[in-house]
DNA sequence: GTCTATAGGCTGATAGAC
DNA sequence: GTCTATCAGCCTATAGAC
């Protein structure tokens, strides 16, 4: 007995050796240079033995958006116990920013391919994205109640700004290297003092 | 004579007739959806026959993209003289977001395809991007000596941070349908009331 | 200048042998 | 379970006839 157990796992292993080949594969070429053909060669395996394992390409990139979310995700937990509020901006859109830039591909595979993709990420079961997102709601209330946004502003409009100025920045430092001339650290504490009450403090 | 201008004329018309069809068909179908076999049965000539006025796709993505920044520019500069400045924000900000959720394929062709392409925005001749960029450097400024912004702030970044937000707004909004769940005119104010002195106010 | 024809490549996915 | 072989389609670009 116990060769149930052997094929499961030899199963998970070529699972997560496609998974693993497929991600070098996204960071070096990019998500269109992702093809089933060469991601078969480098696992040696016939191009038909992935579809044991995955429905189709879709399925494979689904995965690999999951896991870019949560390696995200787990950059930016962390921070969320500061309690200086502007200090806490600070924080989430240096690791925010920097994580896009570090793991471009990634990125791009997750916020700037395909809207089934990202849209994944915000119903997905584990809900990375309501959780990630909660962070930035929880920044907002700080930031309000700590004087540095105005009591008039609503949380959620104001939280999905926070995370549109901080996509923002990523997507057009990957999309145009020359436009943003100014360097991440001097965007990002920009962002940062526009958010703040005194306008550079903190 | 006159058979040199008039050949001239019908060559203009035709290279004019391969824009205006390979636009519609990125608008309906997205950029990737633009292919020479199909362009080409759209004027009704065979595919060869696009070469002769285009060296290749790429060619025609790059005329494309001027046009579409040209238009965007369009709607921007005249909104450069309303003297107040968080009233201007407001009306560039909500421009250039409409701007992008109405022309989606457009927006993504210029901004969120190919680094390439982005890139020539700001290095064209017409330096269509640089024009852009001073309608909001000049706005940064008037948000400092209005009073809107901290005088510590420099002027580039904050105009390359409004770039940046602006562009995540339009971004997310495109690429994720369901994630900032506010509406576009509620964004765009809070935008602009977080960069304004009051918070909320003109 | 415009055509036909085609080179030469790629793709995702599947049927059926072993 | 894994393979080979292949389907059915797409693509950009070009050679050479007219």
């Amino acid at each position: 007995m116990g060769t149930v157990e052997r094929r499961e796992r030899q199963r998970a292993e070529v699972r997560a050796a496609i998974l693993r080949v497929a991600r070098e594969m996204v960071v070096r070429e990019g998500f269109e240079g992702l093809t089933m053909r060469k991601l078969a060669e480098a696992i040696e395996y016939s191009p038909a033995a992935i579809y044991l394992h995955f429905e189709n390409r879709d399925a494979i990139a689904r995965a690999l958006c999951l896991q870019g979310f949560e390696e995200l995700l787990a950059r930016l937990e962390p921070l969320r116990h500061e309690p200086v509020a502007s200090r806490r901006l600070r924080a989430l859109a240096g690791a925010y920013v920097g994580f896009g830039l570090e793991h471009p591909e990634t990125y791009r595979l997750l916020f700037m391919t395909d809207p089934k993709y990202t849209t994944d990420i915000f119903r997905s079961s584990e809900d990375a994205g309501g959780r990630a997102f909660q962070v930035l709601v929880r920044l907002a209330e700080d930031l309000k109640t700590q004087g540095d946004a105005a009591e008039s502003m609503s949380v959620v409009p104001l939280a999905e700004v926070l995370w549109g100025a901080m996509h923002g920045l990523v997507s057009l430092k990957l999309t145009c290297p020359i436009f943003p001339s100014s360097s991440v650290e001097a965007l990002v504490e920009t962002l940062t003092n526009l958010c703040s009450r005194q306008g550079a403090s903190t």
